[in-house]
DNA sequence: CTATTGATGTAGAGCGCTCCAACTATTACT
DNA sequence: AGTAATAGTTGGAGCGCTCTACATCAATAG
């Protein structure tokens, strides 16, 4: 900075200005400082800037699992409103377990970005609300009544009645669900199934297989319910990337859907709205609810609101190939 | 610091020792530190640390689609090389755009990351030079013969003979590429093909469709086929992706596939391999190329090697069921 | 002709850390 | 005891920038 400034004739403190475009530089001394960097290659260390400004213009993102289209939609979302705002997003990721996403949490704790959005957390409410204690805090999909974060999310608990609802108008009543673990939304996707299943007088139906949000959790998912009972007329994964393994183990072991076992997602990714997949699923707006995560982030930053906002969209339930009538063969034979 | 140290009763450099664990402190200081830190909730200011340090400890990775599963695969492979070695990742997506994926790049630059990796790359061979002259610079999933940066890639040109091999001996004559355009490796895999064609003399059937690496370019693509000219027997999608996007269209113009057509992908993502799939496909060993580009950019930083390093790995077909010998009907008459 | 103002420009302290050279305390060896 | 080596610790300069307070100067006003 200091040969750019001497090159241009000016003082180190002018091309600091101009570095970051305030007005209150004439346009000479502008072009001026321009040109001089440009000849010496110069670019700005943000390490020094970030250090003396004591802001960084950068949210940092912490996505649970790059695999899951899901993440790779919500992103694009928060990407564009972040951008619009002058914002930069890094990204780091979770990789679907504690450790590692604690990790990329202190990453940026230490990195100081203004902020830190969380998408499909798997911290405990305790871990988050101390997080929210030492940075600006937006979690989304995920609910939560805390006084300290945002949140961001959809109703998963609507979305999960919406599904028993639909399997039920159908005239199922076997409606098995493997659930989502730990992962983000799992916990209300489960309740909501289960009061669903009660509301409509199923009680005695409710069956719950323990899964995580991956293919394989799916097709293990199948396994269980295969050898473990009446095969169930209908089954309610706890997201699209599952529902694949499950539709996957289906096939394989030569059960027809919608004919023999209905199935119905939730998350309607892209991968769902596939041909060859045509999955049932609950629809999530995911670039929405990026954007919102991101302006309600940036809501915190630049207008310095500190009560939290709770915003729970409304799912819709998408109707495709996967789910039926139930058959009229008796129910467990169907293998 | 200051705070941490005259807590714990040493000095502030003692702190800093402490800090980066260096081995030459007492393990009574030691401790006596780390208590104090604790009580305080400190936590260390990278962007000093870095300021001060002249090292991140951070290896930058653009990513150019977050929505195509063959990067998030990558990823994990950097990840895991790159955590083994003490290196941290941050991540930036290109958004298949050259602007973003220049905006990040810059973003790195500024950070002063230790160095890049480019995954999927849609910069020019000039600006990928000019950056290597900047940086620490390793190419991932594209070919080059530079001496200034290192490149991991599969043989593009190779998986893409492999596909028209495949595809001839099964009894195919006119065979179609929809290309990815400025994707990475797509003019090789588009070169491959047509070098292919030509070995087994079949240069008058050359047929090239401009498209990209997305879904919605394998529909047009199909589209474009239908109503340009005869129909082909088979079909070679630049990717996975892409692939999954023809696939939909075929079975909507309700053309069977492999009897009407046969179909082949390339990059053999976990899509391809799902039931409803099936995908024909170029196997890339996707995490062993992150593992590798890591490697290469860690060795540069800590050995101070300077001359590229070019590694091609060789691909492998993976035969599925959308590919199969050509139909005994008149060629044309599949619509 | 001096005072006031607004537009530009500048010096210098400081952001929170690391690194170097130097210093002290301890142990080892003749 | 005397010297050397080793381990542990420290002050202060400096990383590359921003920010505050102040300086300069031409234009306008009184």
């Amino acid at each position: 900075m200091e040969d750019v400034a001497s090159r241009a004739g000016v003082s180190r403190a002018l091309v600091s200005l101009v570095m970051r475009n305030s007005p209150r530089v004439s346009e000479r001394s502008r072009t001026a400082v321009l040109e001089a960097a440009e000849e010496l290659g110069y670019r700005r260390n943000l390490m020094a800037h970030h250090l003396a400004s004591r802001r960084t213009m950068t949210i940092g993102l912490v996505l649970n699992d790059l695999h899951n289209p899901f993440f790779a939609e919500m992103t694009d979302g928060i990407h564009e409103a972040a951008l619009e705002a002058g914002y930069r997003i890094v990204i780091n990721t979770g990789l679907r377990n504690l450790a590692s996403e604690k990790a990329a949490v202190d990453t940026f704790l230490e990195f100081r970005t203004d902020g830190i959005i969380l998408v499909g957390t798997e911290l405990s409410e305790a871990e988050l609300e101390a997080l929210a204690d030492e940075t600006n805090l937006v979690v989304a999909a995920r609910v939560a009544a805390s006084g300290s974060y945002d949140t961001v999310s959809i109703d998963d608990r609507l979305g999960a009645k919406m599904v028993v609802d639909h399997l039920v108008d159908l005239g199922h009543r076997r409606i098995a669900h493997i659930d989502g673990g730990p992962g983000a939304g799992a916990r209300r996707r489960r309740k909501g199934y289960k009061s669903a299943m009660e509301q409509r007088g199923l009680s005695e139906h409710v069956r719950i297989v323990a899964g995580e949000y991956s293919e394989q959790a799916g097709t293990v998912g199948v396994e269980k319910l295969l050898s473990n009972g009446d095969m169930p007329t209908a089954i309610f994964a706890a997201n699209d990337l599952m529902a694949t393994g499950v539709l996957n183990r289906l096939q394989f072991e030569g059960l027809n859907v919608p004919e023999d076992v209905s199935l119905v997602g939730f998350d309607n990714t892209a991968m769902a709205a596939l041909h060859q997949m045509s999955l049932t699923t609950v629809d999530q707006p995911c670039e929405l609810l990026g954007r919102l995560a991101a302006r309600y982030l940036i809501e915190r930053l630049e207008e310095e609101r500190e009560e939290a906002v709770h915003h729970l969209l409304v799912p819709s339930l998408v109707c495709r190939s996967t789910s039926g009538p139930v058959s009229s063969r008796t129910p467990g034979e169907a293998r």
